[in-house]
DNA sequence: AATATTCCGTACACTGGTGTATTGTGGAGA
DNA sequence: TCTCCACAATACACCAGTGTACGGAATATT
């Protein structure tokens, strides 16, 4: 009656690496968050004993950290990205930013969760706190400079830029509750489209 | 080196209530998440052993069901009392519900702080999802017919209830981070008065 | 005061998880 | 082909937590 591991190794070869467990500590806080983040689980998930697991990492704290420097990497990775591939139409480009965010709550279902996960852990441990801290200024300052290229105005720029940036991150838990991605989409282009004429027709 | 109850029970009756489980429950939801309501800790928290718990309860999933049952509670009420206390003019009108649900922010801080760790345990167990979904409706609409009010236009209405609804959501967890309530409450101003200074001067 | 009821303490069995030490094993290089 | 070593299995001790059975104390009730 032994179960057959749930998740195959994703090299083919017999051995896992620590980016393999990395990998399945993801998919483990993804659908469970971090107090969910069972060695033994993850460890049978792999199909493997956790003799596997205290080789490639020293403890269970080692998995989480390691785990939290990754996403870090990869946020601010896609951060840059982001902030390099500029369009010199300004609605495009901020129109651009607000799908990339949103992907987040679409095809990125993943990534998006874990981002939850995160926040949750966040209220327990301070130093994830201070991370996420950090996140959240890099994407509003990215969400600040592109409304402030579309309105011209530095206040309505950071108006703007504070609503919808909170708006996005409260969808991301709200969702699929009061509103789904393509319908609040329609809305933030709505509130623009309202900026846009108000500025050809100012009072 | 027996260390003294931390939190004395609310009753100065020596016993304890199915309430004051509730109450210390509530605590330790707040400050670990449902993953940390642990009966074992509630219970020296309130000065008993375990032996009381099983009194009250029938088993753990008992306490939490009741936790969930007591929130819902309380919310329709406030909801009902948001609903009721109605004031002739609209823009006041509106600007006591964003008060009040920001307020949960600010002074209701250990309500807000369940209200996260409800959202994360709804992204495991579906009847909480199922729940948050509903109230997440109802305060929709709330928002909605009060800025219906405000603008008088449905699309518009919609629009910002969606957006400020979802961004007051989404305040509560990025707080206090790159934004704090005072600030936020400013910059919902800004736009409010963008749409009163819009309509005044139409295309 | 005697008794019943309500509430709590105690002791035990059990589960699921971590971490460690030690032993296996399969594959790449000499 | 032999050997080494990177990786994994096994077995152990240990801890935190749940649930249950039962006994004991405190409060009501008569």
């Amino acid at each position: 009656m032994t179960a057959a591991p749930k998740t195959r190794r994703r090299s083919d070869s017999p051995r896992l690496t620590r980016d393999d467990w990395l990998d399945a500590a993801f998919a483990a806080v993804v659908e469970g968050g971090f107090d969910k983040v069972r060695v033994l689980v993850i460890a049978d998930a792999l199909g493997v004993t956790r003799g596997s697991f205290y080789w490639h990492f020293s403890d269970h704290a080692d998995l989480i950290a390691a785990l939290l420097a990754r996403w870090r990497e990869n946020e601010i990775a896609s951060d840059r990205r982001l902030h390099d591939e500029s369009t010199p139409d300004p609605q495009a480009d901020l129109e651009r930013l607000l799908d990339a965010a949103l992907a987040h709550a679409g095809v990125d279902l993943e990534n998006m969760r874990f981002e939850l996960a995160l926040r949750g852990l966040g209220r327990r441990e301070p130093a994830v706190a201070q991370m996420l801290s950090e996140v959240d200024q890099a994407r509003m300052a990215l969400f600040e400079h592109k409304f402030e290229r579309f309105t011209g105005n530095a206040k309505t720029a950071a108006e703007l830029a504070t609503l919808f940036y909170l708006a996005i991150v409260g969808s991301y838990q709200a969702l699929s509750r009061p509103v789904n991605p393509p319908q609040l989409k329609e809305h933030l282009k709505g509130v623009i489209n309202h900026y846009l004429i108000a500025r050809q027709a100012p009072a």
